[in-house]
DNA sequence: GTTTCTGCAAAGGTTTTGCAACAAA
DNA sequence: TTTGTTGCAAAACCTTTGCAGAAAC
C-alpha cells in the first residue's frame, strides 16, 4: 500500500478512534491497487484474492469509511452502480469523460475549467467543497476511420 | 402540459410508433407541471394526484421513454435515489450546485465552462455530447451571518 | 383485429442492518 | 475489560419484468 494512503489513513482511523483490522486492511490493499474504477462488488472479488473471508458487509461498511476519510470518492460513471474512485489523491482535480463507443472512461485535468468553476460559484454566493465533471462524448478517430487504435476503442456491440 | 413539451413529445411516439396513453398524458403532465427536480417516487405521487389509477410500473416505463426523448434528464444530485430534470427543454446548457448546507439545488448556466468542455473533449480526440456539472459548496451569506435570508437556506439539522 | 400498453405482483439487484461472536486497544 | 468490528442472514430499498386483460390505432 502506498505511502500516501497508509498516512492519511492513520490520520483519519486515529482522529476517529477506529481500529485497525484485518479485514480493513485487506480491503484497502485491494482498492489502492489498481487506479481503476471499481463497484463494491469488484472490491470485494479484489479482496477475497487476498483473503478468501472478507465479507462483502465489511466491504461496504470500509467503503463508507473511505469516502469519509477521503480516500475514495463515489464517482458518477452514469451506470447503474455507484463506482469508486481510488486516483483523487494524485490527482485531486480531475474530471471524467466515456467514451459512448466502448464505455472507456478518460481521466482528465484542467486548471482553466477548476478556476472557473470556482469563480462561477463565489459569484453565486458559495464557497465550492467538492467540483466533478461528466462528460459523454464519441471517439472522433472511430467515426472516421471505423477503428479506433490509439485507444483501443471499440464500436459497442449491437444490440 | 407546455407546447414546447407537447410537440417533442408528439413527434418522439410518432417516430417509434408509440401510443398516446391516458397514463403517459396523466404522468407527462405531472412532471411537467413542476420545473423541481424530482425522483420516480414523487413523480408517482404527483401523477396520482391527478389520476389516482396510475401504477408505479407505468411511471418507470413513462421516465425511461422521457429521458429517451430527451424532454428530460436523469441528474446526479449526490443522494442516494435518481433524480430527474424538467428544465433541459428551457435551458439545454445549465449545472446544479447543491448547497451543503440547506441541500438546495441552484442551477446556473455559464458559457464560459460550455466553450471549454468542448475544447477540452476535442483535445483528447472525442465529440462531446452530453456534459454536465456537479458543485457542492457552502453558502457564505450563512457563514458569515449564521443565516441566509436572500436563498432562505437554513443550517442543516444537526444530527 | 393487431399491436401496444397497463396494473399487479413477483423478482432482481444493490446496499444496509441486527445480532452474537470476536478482536483490538 | 471495554469498545469497536466482523460475518452472516435477513431486511430494506429501488427498479425491472412476466403476464393477462385493456386500450389504442
Amino acid at each position: 500500500m502506498d505511502a500516501k494512503v497508509r498516512q492519511h489513513l492513520d490520520t483519519f482511523l486515529g482522529s476517529k478512534g477506529l481500529r485497525r483490522t484485518k479485514p480493513r486492511e485487506v480491503i484497502i490493499e485491494a482498492a489502492f491497487a489498481t487506479t481503476e474504477h471499481f463497484t463494491a462488488e469488484e472490491l470485494l472479488d479484489m479482496a477475497r484474492k487476498i483473503d478468501r473471508t472478507v465479507s462483502r458487509a465489511t466491504v461496504y461498511r470500509t467503503l463508507s469509511l473511505l469516502v469519509e476519510s477521503g480516500l475514495l470518492r463515489e464517482i458518477d460513471l452514469g451506470r447503474d452502480q455507484t463506482y469508486y474512485d481510488p486516483n483523487f489523491l494524485e490527482k485531486p482535480q480531475h474530471n471524467h469523460l466515456i467514451c459512448t463507443d466502448c464505455d472507456k472512461v478518460v481521466e482528465f485535468e484542467d486548471d482553466n475549467i477548476a478556476v472557473l468553476e470556482d469563480c462561477i460559484t463565489r459569484r453565486l454566493g458559495f464557497k465550492p467543497s467538492m467540483k466533478s465533471i461528466r462528460i459523454e462524448a464519441s471517439c472522433e478517430e472511430l467515426a472516421r476511420k471505423g477503428v479506433c487504435a490509439s485507444r483501443k476503442c471499440a464500436s459497442r456491440q449491437p444490440v
